[in-house]
DNA sequence: TATACAATCTCTAGTAGCTAGAGGTTCAAG
DNA sequence: CTTGAACCTCTAGCTACTAGAGATTGTATA
């Protein structure tokens, strides 16, 4: 049995982290001494681990909490797991696909003034005043 | 002049986020009618578009008010716009590798298992509660 | 002009996923 | 037995909004 530090330093989930994955159900309550301090085992540990690699991942605490329900059901369908993975893959994939369209757009705005002007003439400003001056549309990242 | 739901209609920025700029302090206070309500001119209009460009392009409201200062002042020089400009598109480009990481990972994951089995048996879950199974390490997002 | 009703106002609280700090208690080494 | 690091709970703060309550205003139509 080892104390939330310890459990911290293995796993390199901060303190508050850990109390707060507690909270929001992710962990069960942990044991605690007599004086009221958590106290985990291995199996404490591999649960944290398990958070932190799929948090890691971009899964969102939501996911993480069905991804666990799933690991505690060994003999329930592994659909609902496998449909998890793969919608934050289509996740990844779109943000990765919105981030290089602004990529494209700042790395042109950027190239068009180099930094030794005034304000006034700055292609940097000009283009995000004008949205004429872009290539295509953009949407928030 | 015109109201604030005009201008959000014209702009594409909901109304609560209009007057959540000006609170922020990067729209300037807005003329009021006798009755208390928000009138804006063409000038506010293309300050709120130069903002929701910026937003598009993943600038946060603080580079943004670094922005405005510098287009109100023309006669500035314009290095800490491009230098706002590129740094944004550092985390842009940083943001997309990281992703890049995680897609590789998570499709790897994904096709190995289909999702017919039992959750014991669910490479996807194995994968996350052993990073051992994953192929390099990953960040934070 | 009266009325209806959509739009506006302010204010508070909630979202995700933590992080920081106050003020107090417990553990463990020496 | 003392000391000080680590722990406890609780509240508040971060970003960039979004949602809702309850009250007021603007405007189109009868």
């Amino acid at each position: 049995m080892f104390s939330i530090g310890e459990l911290s330093k293995r796993t390199k989930v901060k303190v508050p982290t850990i109390r707060y994955y507690e909270e929001m159900g992710l962990l069960p309550e942990a044991e605690r001494t007599s004086g009221n301090q958590r106290r985990y085992d291995i199996a404490g540990l591999e649960r944290l681990s398990f958070i932190r690699h799929a948090r890691d991942l971009g899964f969102s605490i939501e996911a993480i909490s069905s991804l666990i329900e799933l690991q505690d059901h060994p003999d329930r369908s592994c659909e609902a797991a496998t449909d998890i993975a793969s919608s934050q893959l289509t996740n990844v994939r779109t943000k990765i696909r919105r981030l290089k369209t602004l990529e494209r757009e700042l790395s042109r705005i950027s190239k068009g003034c180099n930094g030794e002007g005034v304000s006034e003439d700055c292609y940097v400003l000009a283009s995000l005043a004008d949205h004429n001056l872009c290539d295509g549309e953009h949407q928030k990242p």
